[in-house]
DNA sequence: AAACTCGGGTGATTACAGTCACACGGCACG
DNA sequence: CGTGCCGTGTGACTGTAATCACCCGAGTTT
């Protein structure tokens, strides 16, 4: 497991929640200490293995997934069974919300990437406490949206005729996701599989190997070992990715 | 136009937005009197040939649109120019909305399919009364999550490898989404055009033609003037959509 | 009535991505 | 230590949907 931290909160070795734990994701810090206490008890901690089911699809889940550690994704399957990827979930983020809004069930699956530790909170706790805190509530709202834009990028991807480019924008998409800790790093850190990215574009899984071999041989990305990929030159990436450039 | 109106609320042949035509909209009718009276002054009542744009992508656009009579399409470009369909926006529906919740750009644009007419909201008045209003906060974050639901869907819908399962599973998600009127009608209403049709599936208008002739000379639909299309066989749409029957 | 556009319908051709089959190195695990 | 799995790499083959080119009829403009 890559980065693994040295520093545990209070709580992981003994599979208990505690508060503190709960303030280390972003969006329940704000809370009140008496509140994120209450919710701490109702939470439980919970550990899955690579490729274990996070949340599953069609069911109301009772609980709302906060990711501590590892990656999720989240995926959905066609009536013919093939997996469709859809979005990723990093570590202080969280997924499962959307019965939050409307008390509907889980649209998609979330799946463990990697090995991945979760706090579970109680869906109708968490909601009461939306209801109560406007700002949480605003907040929340604001995730919605962001998904929404984000699927709707992730749609348009999929509209590209040239499957070069698909593969190319989605890797841009990725370095830009990456690149929130501020400077452009030019490098995905634990890139997703070939086949993670063919399920994410509709593609199959050797398609995506062959474009990633044609990228290294005119070294415009370079595998760094299996946790990194260098981009060695993002310009040609973005020329590729829009277009202006063939492969 | 199909299905014109007789009685037209007060307002409309003025180009005056009047408290009893918002009152109309569903989402905004649990609102006081006074509220509606203030959003309708400070509201635009805008008409729209067909193919016009009613909102630009990636502009902050500073109003929600309302949609009073015809049809809307929210469409997304690839960057190559390729047109992508994504949602339809029928009457007392309304579309726009993302920015309320984070401030952000709008993610795609909206065209209208037919000549349209339209109630224009500014963005901050209307965030205003949400925020002051939990039960619309409450409805809006509602649709917000439905729509989400509805791109997931659409997504696995793209994922399937077979070409006619795919035109039927859209065949049979604009049935069911023309059933809210309760009875279950056989029969899709302003059916899309081939060409529609086929920017949401990520095809090209030959291949739904293709589609559409196999699945006319085998009875299972029908067109029934260019405003109706008839679903003669809807168990048998349903096995295809499914995967359950090759075509 | 001609001149449009627009939605739909069809055939021939062809590029190209999926599929299948297999190979290889790394790594976890008993 | 072998065994097996997983991620990746590659070739041969093939199905199939895109593309292009054209046609038709119905509305609309002029």
């Amino acid at each position: 497991m890559p980065q693994r931290r040295r520093n545990q909160p209070p709580g992981i070795e003994h599979n208990v929640v505690t508060p503190e734990l709960l303030s280390t994701f972003p969006i329940l810090k704000p809370l009140s200490h008496e509140i994120l206490s209450q919710l701490a008890t109702l939470s439980s901690l919970r550990k899955f293995a690579r490729r274990g089911i996070v949340l599953n699809a069609g069911v109301e889940e009772e609980a709302v997934c906060f990711l501590f550690e590892g990656r999720l994704q989240g995926v959905d399957f066609t009536i013919d069974g093939r997996e469709v990827g859809l979005y990723f979930v990093e570590p202080g983020d969280f997924c499962g919300d959307l019965g939050l809004f409307d008390h509907g069930t889980q649209p998609e699956y979330v799946i463990a990437l990697t090995s991945a530790v979760t706090v579970f909170i109680p869906m109708d706790s968490l909601r009461e406490v939306m209801l109560k805190q406007p700002e949480i509530f605003k907040v929340l709202g604001q995730r919605l949206a962001s998904r929404l834009r984000q699927m709707t990028r992730q749609r348009s991807l999929l509209g590209l005729p040239n499957i070069s480019q698909r593969v190319c924008c989605q890797l841009w998409m990725l370095l830009e996701a990456g690149e929130k800790g501020g400077r452009s790093a030019s490098k995905i850190n634990n890139p997703p599989t070939h086949m993670e990215i063919a399920i994410m574009l509709n593609l199959s899984r050797e398609t995506v190997t062959r474009v990633f071999q044609t990228l290294q041989a005119r070294q415009i990305v370079k595998r760094d070992g299996p946790a990194c990929l260098l981009i060695n030159d993002p310009d040609t990436l973005k020329a590729l990715a829009e277009g202006a450039q063939e492969l």
